[in-house]
DNA sequence: CCCACTTCTTGTCATATGGCAAGTAGATTG
DNA sequence: CAATCTACTTGCCATATGACAAGAAGTGGG
């Protein structure tokens, strides 16, 4: 049984050795649907639920001071999705987090995640380690931010999430970016005639 | 004894109920002196050490690809001072971390803290509260970056941390603000305009 | 006390990016 | 099928910021 969690047991597999531990983990979730457009966290809402994302392709969005929508993070399939802010502090949500594309995924409530946390080293361990590559993974881009031209972060996430750039919306990628869809849609014309 | 180690204790009070549990976590600290101008960690070596800043005041930087100095975090006394990146992931670290004037910390080394991490909840609960305020931080500095120009950024820092413009120098104020010198110099001149 | 060094300012000019508006082409809906 | 929308592009001009260089003022070491 629970055969059908098999996505959420090979998610745990890397740091988690018993079986038995891997069921105990398994047990906690739950499957959630999440249609394209639909959200898994609303701006002003508390976040109840740490989604580990099977299938689909999701955003993450706040509004600056001026009403425009900021594209903070894009998650694919296979990531964990969740405001870390939110989830953890128990605060309301300053962003949403909304499916690009039709969403399947697995989720845990905030206690649940928590007995895990406090019963089981290994799960801490994986927890922490997500939690540090996220870290990581936004430190860098700050620092892309800092140093690098919009060109040039443009062209790095053509190598590294050449899946993001097919199923976002410009306007998503240029938020993303930092920039202004209007540029980035001159920046693709640049990029495109130094490939001829 | 070790009332010396008052200031660790004082740190995890406010998560730490047990007299006990605060000895035995002050017990894995060790102070810790830094002049003015040396590192706590140097890039390319791996971080051994988790401190605690009792007094003084620190930055951490790294180069950019045309090996610029980027100031990428200021600490102030009360904070704890660790590359996340090299510290858990036992990586070379790509930044350093440096005094800008005499400090005085605890440090506590991976697998001390990794002990305390494991057979303590609470220790657990702060230690992850550390990490997502941290993320909680980062974030919000890259929403700032994207949607507010760098004059708004900096009368923000002002507001909100008036201690790092008293001490830092303005070359690393302005590279930790994502602008030259040259500009974060013209935007004061802008700024002290107003206030006359 | 002097010399070198760093810090900060300022000028001139270049460039990346934004704001706004128009236009095309698809997609969606009633 | 017409009527809207949304996504994307493009042009024109404005503006924020950078690059480089010079100079003034402060700082620290011998």
């Amino acid at each position: 049984m629970d055969n059908e969690k098999a996505f959420v047991k090979r998610f745990f597999q890397a740091g988690v050795a018993q079986p038995e531990k891997l069921d105990m983990i398994a047990s906690h979730f739950h499957e959630k649907r999440i249609d394209k457009h639909d959200h898994l966290l609303l701006e002003g809402k508390t976040s109840q639920e740490y989604m580990l994302l099977e299938s689909g392709f999701m955003r993450a969005y706040s509004l600056d001071t001026a009403g425009n929508e900021v594209t903070t993070a894009f998650y694919d399939a296979g990531q964990p999705v969740f405001d870390v802010a939110s989830f953890f502090m128990h605060t309301p949500s300053k962003e949403s987090i909304q499916a690009l594309s039709p969403c399947k995924g697995w989720v845990i409530t905030f206690n649940d995640l928590n007995t895990l946390f406090h019963s089981l080293p290994e799960f801490r361990e994986v927890g922490r380690g997500i939690l540090v590559k996220g870290f990581v993974a936004l430190k860098l881009r700050m620092q892309s931010m800092i140093t690098e031209t919009a060109e040039a972060r443009y062209a790095m996430l053509l190598q590294s999430n050449p899946e993001i750039l097919m199923q976002a919306p410009l306007k998503h990628i240029a938020s993303y970016l930092g920039i202004t869809d209007t540029s980035l849609s001159r920046i693709r014309r640049e990029l495109s005639k130094q490939h001829k």
